[in-house]
DNA sequence: GTCTATAGAGTGATAGAC
DNA sequence: GTCTATCACTCTATAGAC
């Protein structure tokens, strides 16, 4: 029953959600084996670095997605203006409106921050930066246009945070209006 | 030897920080002990409920410690605009610049969500309702407050998740200086 | 004797590695 | 599937205070 079922790459989405909702140290691999339908063996053949290197994969995999549906559309966007909306608009489905964690920001809490420390800065680096790129072409000055980057990458994070504290993904999308209004209303 | 050194009041700091530390999941009995110096007699002792009642204890000690040192005060305070600028300081002191991490926010973003749910929103909803109510006695529409209020407790959430990401607390300290600059200045 | 506090051997279950 | 290590937790034994 060779390669029928499964590549590494298709096991990789399934791993996210598993990590996504037992975090690093709570995904054993009983529950990867059940999730994936893949015994032991395959799994250490995909990955022989075992649970860390399925994790590294994961991350990569975010980083990628992001990169390309996010990060590099704003970076080359013509109308900076509307890619800022755009932006807001494509995290907030990735998140599921507040529903679904940011597995790079759980992993920042946790003590796998160090395992994990390049993809996890490399991911929150590429997205203030680029997010400043773009606030600078619509007008700031680069020194605000970094600061509220910065503020308004903490403020997904933590509305990430609020809308599961009270299981209510309204917190969510007033958190975004407000920070979207900010950065994309006082253009001078 | 009895009574001679521990009392359950004793232990529970020590524990927020093993939790802190190694999240719900990773902070082991072994870890426990090890850190607090009692044998697993006396945890089950204090904490006949185990892992799961200590970490209900550390969050009531957590929720404590904010309603006297920060919620309170902020109610009752005489001079709202100045009450403000001591929150953030007192936040930024509890959280060490974004070098400690916020255990509930954490435990929001886990799994473990759902067996402290009440703990959680507790904690989050109070400082929401009291911020906003602050907010309002500066002269903003409760509205706006309201607003306002959320979205600066989600950055203060995401701020720590960036310093933790970057290892690097100035972060912390911009974005802190962001949000309190915007609620305490804006004041009509 | 009773009560509280303590230490730690021992339980079955489950962990990740292979 | 097999391996060893470790998990949360239980239980027995024992300390001293009353």
């Amino acid at each position: 029953m060779a390669r029928l079922i499964a590549e590494r790459a298709d096991v990789i989405p399934v791993l996210a959600e598993t990590f996504r909702a037992h975090g690093f140290e709570g995904t054993s691999l009983a529950l990867i084996t059940k999730a994936t339908g893949l015994g032991k063996g395959s799994l250490y053949h995909f990955f022989p670095g075992g649970k860390e290197e399925m994790a590294q994969a994961v991350l990569a995999h975010i980083e990628a997605w992001f990169r390309e549906q996010i990060f590099d559309p704003m970076r080359h966007a013509d109308n900076p203006q509307a890619e800022l909306a755009a932006m807001f608009a494509r995290t907030a489905a990735y998140f599921e409106g507040g529903g679904r964690v940011c597995l790079v920001g759980l992993f920042a809490l946790g003590d796998e921050r160090d395992r994990f420390a390049s993809a996890i800065s490399g991911y929150f680096s590429e997205w203030i930066e680029v997010l400043a790129t773009c606030l600078v072409r619509t007008g700031h000055e680069p020194a605000l246009a970094r600061a509220w980057a910065e503020e308004t990458v903490a403020g997904l994070q933590g509305a990430i945070i609020l809308s599961r504290s009270f299981q209510d993904r309204a917190v969510f999308a007033r958190v975004l209006e407000c920070l979207q209004r900010r950065i994309t209303a006082d253009a001078p």
